[in-house]
DNA sequence: AATATAAATGCAATTTAATTGCATTTATAT
DNA sequence: ATATAAATGCAATTAAATTGCATTTATATT
């Protein structure tokens, strides 16, 4: 995915910080979402924990980044698509977690819409399928 | 929910105790799931800790109980229906997170099944609604 | 270009959550 | 009644997240 980490920024009105330009590089590498842990490993050097606490809860809230809890209650970030905003996430398609590489893909799925019993008003609808993604079903076959 | 814990444990060969049977039947009080912290605020005095936590994993693994993760990470708990079996939970129906009182509902709403791209297999689907439950909109009208 | 200022960062310390090891207790098969 | 294998509770450890504060940095204005 090819982003512009300035513009983003800019859109938001949050400061340019080098921090906050490789937060963003660092999620918009991969199509596939990347997990707290992960992050910590990649930038830890570059940027302290606490100010990547800072900056993923940050960009939720703006709606730049979206967060996905996997089985594990480890939160996984990925970049949202253009339609999100600071109120509401549009997350109407489906997240594919691998249970063999945990990966999380956001796959081009729409989910059909179920309607809820009277009295409950859903605002947001998130559909995670659990299984073997492609790049692992390939390896399984190869053994 | 009525339950009977000494046939649930029996059932999957797993050792009759008192702490065992108090989980069981705390969360069969309510049809909505209760989180980790509720129950360990609740059974905190007459259960340890550690020793909660090693229940609830294993009736998990024994597909006695049903894990869904809200939001924030936290652990909920329900009494799987009995179509639950140890390796694989049929989680095909929809979780419903009240925003604004965090309980987590299990719907009787069937899931539309979406068909998954080329090279993924989905084992279980899970489907999580956000939004505003039946009680809640309720008190919201009053005032 | 210099500078004021409001915000972001990094570090230390704290709080909270989860896990591990081990001695004691308990359930159940004989 | 008792042997034994498993479950529990406690203490200690490890890991995760949060808070407070001094320092640094971005940017608007002169």
């Amino acid at each position: 995915m090819k982003i512009d980490p300035t513009h983003i920024l800019k859109e938001h009105s949050l400061k340019h910080t080098k921090q906050r330009v490789r937060v963003l590089e660092e999620i918009a590498l991969d199509t596939v979402a990347i997990s707290q842990p992960e992050l910590e490993k990649k930038l830890g050097k570059e940027i302290d924990r606490v100010t990547l606490y800072r900056i993923l809860n940050i960009y939720e809230d703006k709606g730049i980044l979206h967060r996905i809890m996997d089985m594990n209650g480890t939160a996984n970030y990925a970049i949202c698509s253009s339609a999100c905003s600071e109120d509401h996430h549009h997350d109407e398609h489906i997240h594919f977690n691998c249970t063999n590489c945990h990966k999380i893909y956001c796959l081009d799925v729409v989910v059909p819409h179920s309607t809820m019993p009277k009295g409950f008003t859903a605002k947001t609808v998130s559909t995670t399928a659990y299984g073997i993604c492609e790049k692992c079903n390939l390896l399984v076959k190869k053994n």
